[in-house]
DNA sequence: AATCGATGCAACCGCAGCAAT
DNA sequence: TATTGCTGCGGTTGCATCGAT
């Protein structure tokens, strides 16, 4: 189901993820945020390119990621909210808390869209052929689809997030904005519920370091903290797997600084 | 038991948008 | 204003697994 690992000529790993690479990129994460996608494998000791590493983290290790097959309220939102918003995943996906896009988008493809399509049809034209012999939609789904897609698109950029925050009936939960003091931008956090369900959902039930967010930027990223999901345990010592990206400014006078990463 | 097509999903790729310079 | 670098998004691909024959 994983494409094999690989090497690429630049030297880069490609393909699946080893559990050892991912322990590595999760407890960089969690001990430093992500300042910089494209620097962060340098430092956090793996052989991924950043794109990769994000990605890896975006779906799979980020704390609060749902995994486990969708439930019938899920679904419903997913085919209510494609209808409104088209394939703007990540607009679909934010309503959906714990959810990453690219399982909501598999999940559409491989499951939903054949339901869409037999909705939209007699009971006596149900297709019986294939989706994966025919990787093109039919015109009129696709015209369908596009339009949605060109209202949206052919908003301002003002206009499309009013537009979004109608469009949003349900409660809204920004759940592509990590945690990280060190990379969420006041442009995503909604203040919404951020890990779904198992999460206090205000600003206020947000942990302390929260507070400080925007006056530290390179401080600990210890926001995750608050999960029951994180074991602390594993995560390796400072200074025997990563270099923090600062660290060279920080060689002196900064034992303040070690101590708090301790 | 072996083969082969269908399926599901993790991961990659290219592009657009944005911010910094 | 133009350029550059980074991030995020959506489309697509590759491959392991499943199920039918």
């Amino acid at each position: 189901m994983v494409r094999t690992t690989c090497i690429d000529k630049s030297g880069l790993k490609k393909g699946a993820w080893s559990e050892e690479e991912d322990n590595k990129l999760r407890a960089y994460v969690l001990r430093y945020g992500h300042w910089n996608w494209q620097q962060l494998p340098k430092f956090a000791g793996l052989s991924r390119c950043g794109k990769s590493c994000r990605l890896r983290w975006m779906n799979y290790l980020r704390p609060g990621v749902k995994r486990g097959s969708f439930s019938e309220e899920e679904e419903e939102l997913i085919l209510k909210l494609h209808k409104e918003l088209g394939n703007r995943w990540s607009a679909i996906t934010a309503r959906l808390p714990g959810r990453t896009d690219n399982e909501v988008k598999n999940y559409w493809h491989t499951h939903l869209r054949k339901r869409t399509k037999q909705d939209s049809k007699p009971k006596d034209k149900i297709e019986q052929t294939s989706e994966r012999s025919q990787p093109m939609e039919s015109d009129a789904d696709q015209n369908k689809e596009s339009s949605a897609i060109s209202i949206f698109h052919s908003t301002t950029d003002q206009n499309r997030s009013g537009l979004e925050t109608e469009i949003a009936a349900v409660p809204a939960a920004d759940t592509n904005c990590e945690l990280s003091p060190l990379s969420c931008g006041s442009k995503h956090f909604d203040g919404g519920d951020w890990f779904g369900e198992d999460s206090n959902s205000s600003v206020e039930s947000l942990p302390e370091s929260f507070e400080s967010f925007w006056s530290e930027p390179f401080a600990l990223d210890t926001s995750y903290s608050n999960l029951k999901v994180i074991n602390y345990d594993w995560l390796p010592p400072v200074e025997e797997e990563f270099t923090y990206p600062f660290s060279s400014f920080l060689d002196e006078d900064m034992d303040w600084f070690h101590e708090l990463i301790q």
